[in-house]
DNA sequence: TTGAAAGCGCTAACAA
DNA sequence: TTGTTAGCGCTTTCAA
């Protein structure tokens, strides 16, 4: 009994009224009497009438559907940008596909060709870390989709209708840096994962001139390149803890490798953050379970989210035809001081 | 310029053939010949053909899309088992639209009602913790709509193309406390949030179970409701410690509970797991950060995206006319000794 | 092997 | 205020 659902053509002919009337006592059009509306509505419900998108989309040319493209949906960030998204594009009625890219480019392409075929009015895309060209959005450019790239971005890749939101990482680090500083700490050793990453340079170099800033030297000892997560952390921890004069502060560029250090610091019997200080980045919900507390920087992941999609509303609602792209959005990092570097 | 998107007739045009033998040609079907088809597929390469899938999906009345809902997509759990359904959905070729109730059960009924719009071809839901009237489900029943629970079903909603996702939290539960006493724990304490939610409910009976076919004792002292979080894990150790016989054993119904207890037992100097055993439950990323680190059940989150879409697709395929529902599926968790609990 | 024609369900000019 | 008509882009029967 694969009950048909009612169709408009179907309210038309039980009620004797024409297909348009409907539609438009649907829609709350004005030129429809109260009276037919009612009547129309009453209807409507009784048969559990169900609009069918689809059809709407078609005739209208519009799908009221966005597109979300990421590496994965895991972890901390990808979950929490993505409720971001989902969050706000229904606020302002919009429905949301997601796709996987596993990190894989020709998964990410297959998947732009998915999400075009689907006929999403805008795209919104974290780039997979295999990806370095840039083809398949050709497309997307082309047919003037609006297309927000966040976090992980095309540096180079611009158009009328193309934009980004990311995290100003370089702030984040110079903040901390700062933070450190301000505590007393001189000798700040810096975790960083390999360079070729945009976040880690960011990080990097945010660390380099807020030292130089403040009249600190840059000891490349100080400077250690490891895994990061918590096994890199407390291998690049004993490293330093070798040096003839060893750091008082180790800013992490993420948070389990700072946990990986705190741990070894705590095998060492330092105080922290009396003897070391420690400061880890992205504000990863363990960073309030550890003893003590971890500092961090907090990447808004879920405002960047919201920002992306009201971003694209906007290129949405200006229309193809303007001068240039908008600028890309850079978000302020938020430094949350905990226990690990307060030393008051 | 909005490059309008080449179509079938666009084609058909340029080569001199009909929308027909194109569509053909473009979905390989036998009977057009192999020159037609190359010609096509040269053609469409060039002009970037993309199909449009809302108007096929109209045509062929299956969208071959599937409709996701949850609660939120934030923490460890709903984001693990997107990601599995997201990714199962895509290897069956399936699109997926997600949306969030926000724990409240009128977004919930809205996001139904717009999920059948688009014309889904089948529902994937977690309840939102405020459901307790299915009604809005009523309509994806009668229009055959299969539709799958997972984690939070619903009990006594039932229906041929109606099934469902478990854990089995008992199990669990039964699996920690027997492992506890082979470690030679007797007096074996309980964390547990109220017990009109379902997984506390199953984890306390498991609890239960497994104290008494082992021959002990349920002592009332022992149990502890709490709030499920750090700090609540904190205060039920201490009320613990304070009993005239303190436990050697805590098994608590979440992670966080879990630091806390393990936090409060190491400021009263008890080893851990020699002094008291700690085990938690949805094995969280941060099981693996603590010192020592926590034993905790694995919810096999992933797992049960991956479940419930097959389960989906099954229903899918058998199509609506058969005798009574699927089973449920009820998932085993695995129990995961760490250092919180060895004792060896 | 190809084409003609109809129609999925809806909307929006235009006409009445 | 309502109806007529056409068509969004595609698929699919039926006919050639």
């Amino acid at each position: 009994m694969a009950n048909r659902r009612a169709s408009i053509t179907d309210l038309a002919k039980t009620l004797g009224l024409s297909p348009s009337t409907i539609s438009r006592a649907l829609s709350d059009h004005d030129d429809v009497s109260e009276a037919t509306k009612a009547r129309v509505r009453q209807l409507a419900e009784e048969l559990h009438y169900q609009p069918n998108q689809l059809a709407a989309a078609l005739r209208r040319g519009r799908s009221n559907t966005l597109g979300v493209l990421v590496p994965h949906i895991t972890g901390h960030f990808f979950p929490q940008v993505v409720h971001g998204i989902a969050t706000e594009a229904a606020k302002l009625g919009f429905n949301v596909m997601i796709c996987q890219s596993n990190e894989d480019t020709r998964q990410e392409h297959k998947n732009i060709d998915l999400l075009m075929n689907s006929q999403v009015e805008g795209i919104l895309v974290s780039l997979a870390n295999t990806t370095h060209d840039f083809g398949h959005f050709e497309a997307v450019r082309q047919q003037n989709i609006p297309l927000v790239f966040f976090d992980r971005v095309v540096e180079d890749f611009e158009g009328s209708n193309v934009s980004a939101v990311v995290l100003d990482d370089y702030q984040g680090a110079y903040q901390v840096v700062t933070h450190l500083i301000e505590q007393g700490c001189t000798r700040i050793a810096h975790f960083s994962g390999p360079l070729h990453l945009n976040i880690h340079k960011n990080r990097h170099q945010g660390y380099l001139d807020a030292l130089s800033a403040h009249g600190l030297a840059n000891d490349k000892d100080l400077e250690v390149f490891c895994e990061m997560n918590q096994k890199g952390g407390m291998q690049a921890m004993r490293q330093l803890l070798k040096l003839p004069q060893r750091p008082d502060a180790v800013f992490s560029s993420n948070d389990l490798a700072a946990v990986g250090a705190l741990q070894v610091a705590k095998i060492h019997r330092l105080r922290v953050p009396q003897d070391l200080a420690i400061v880890g980045f992205s504000n990863e919900m363990f960073t309030s379970l550890t003893e003590p507390m971890l500092s961090s920087v907090d990447q808004r992941c879920e405002q960047m989210g919201k920002t992306a999609v009201q971003l694209l509303q906007k290129m949405l609602k200006s229309g193809p035809n303007r001068q240039g792209p908008p600028k890309p959005i850079v978000l302020k990092p938020k430094l949350l001081v905990r226990e690990s570097s307060q030393r008051r």
